[in-house]
DNA sequence: AAATACCGACCGACTGGTCAGTATTATAAG
DNA sequence: CTTATAATACTGACCAGTCGGTCGGTATTT
């Protein structure tokens, strides 16, 4: 393998290490030293890989934000599918997702926590806002799909619902990891099926009258 | 005034100071020796009040726990309303509250932080749930009355309602105060809208068709 | 004059980052 | 293939600085 090759693997294994420690200690408690031991290097050879704890901290978060960002798609591709469907295999596919992030669940916090606060604020904010504004997108799309196929009523706000929506999963998903009884499925589900029936279009009334009567 | 009294109030003021240093540095940032000078004490005296640094953060976010919770029922006790439209006010009071707490949000995600890891896991996530617990509590209580009126259709799951919603207030919340041009009031009203659509017992979406015929 | 409240210099523990020196690998020459 | 040499990778003892917490002594109240 090439010497960059090389390299690029064993930053890669310092970045995974450090996210093992980062997400046990957080980022404070967590020292360089461990962290280079998990690696399996020396301290010094890991600053030839990485520029401060801070850059590493930040790598992780782009490492997390990228493998996350690619597998929160699964399950949109359902061609044809009605909007309602896909925005069901996303809630699903994004719940299923994070159950199995246990371990790095802490880290989510820790990078929230230092998108408020610290040096780093800027740069992690940038990367969060992005993300979500096209997590939004996605969403957003499918409930104008929806709205333009009929399935959804016309006058709904898709960024409205979108922004919501994707906040209720986040937020339900923070939930099941502070509450490990709660049941993450079935209110995602329900709580979505409700949502669903507030945005189909009216089933009752015909959405093309012609009856032969005019009011 | 009583000796008990001043105590009582002295510790009272360095908690307030902590908790703008804490906002402002987060916890690992800040110092005691800067909460000291903020509070106008010396150091040692600080000590006399609180018993370590870990202590005075969870007194911290006792304090802030306890006040924003006092000030989330606002606007559930709207006597006699309809359940949606209780609904409606305990969504407007919440987003109004936070939006007057920007300075503390960054807090609350060192509280959340501070609640995935060290020492202070237990205690953190103890108060948390019990919060959120209550939280859904009232809420569920309101989908339920929603649902005895025959306001509400009668298969819904008031849990997961509730659950879902109080999450999605918060993420909304957290996403405004990630991104400030975010219109949390819309939003948080429209996506209600919508919710109240799907829980309405009726899935007759027209408020007042009132053109004198019936289906 | 006793008791209580207050203070900040000091201590030990710890950490991020450096660097002089060692080990390993690649290259060149014989 | 072997040896010599340059280049690269690696290491952990060490440094400078920080911080939580203590304590002996001073000021204030009772």
């Amino acid at each position: 393998m090439s010497s960059e090759g090389r390299k690029f693997q064993k930053r890669q294994r310092i970045i995974e290490a450090a996210a093992r420690v980062f997400a046990r200690k957080g980022f404070f408690n967590a020292s360089v030293a461990e962290i280079a031991a998990e690696a399996g290097v020396g301290k010094g050879t890991l600053y030839e890989y990485v520029a401060s704890k801070s850059d590493l901290f930040f790598a992780v978060f782009e490492w997390i934000a990228e493998t996350s960002w690619t597998r929160a798609r699964i399950g949109v591709d359902s061609l044809g599918a009605p909007a309602s469907e896909k925005l069901r295999a996303m809630g699903r596919s994004l719940v299923e997702q994070w159950s199995g992030m246990d371990d790095y669940y802490g880290l989510v916090m820790e990078f929230w926590s230092a998108s408020s606060s610290s040096e780093l604020r800027d740069r992690f904010k940038g990367v969060f806002q992005e993300m979500y504004s096209s997590f939004r997108g996605i969403v957003s799309g499918l409930v104008r799909e929806g709205m333009a196929r009929g399935e959804f009523r016309g006058d709904a706000d898709p960024e409205a619902v979108a922004a919501a929506l994707v906040g209720t999963w986040d937020a339900l998903i923070l939930q099941a990891w502070f509450d490990e009884t709660f049941d993450l499925e079935t209110t995602t589900e329900r709580f979505l099926s409700v949502v669903l029936q507030g945005l189909a279009a009216r089933p009752d009334p015909p959405p093309e009258p012609s009856d032969g009567r005019k009011p």
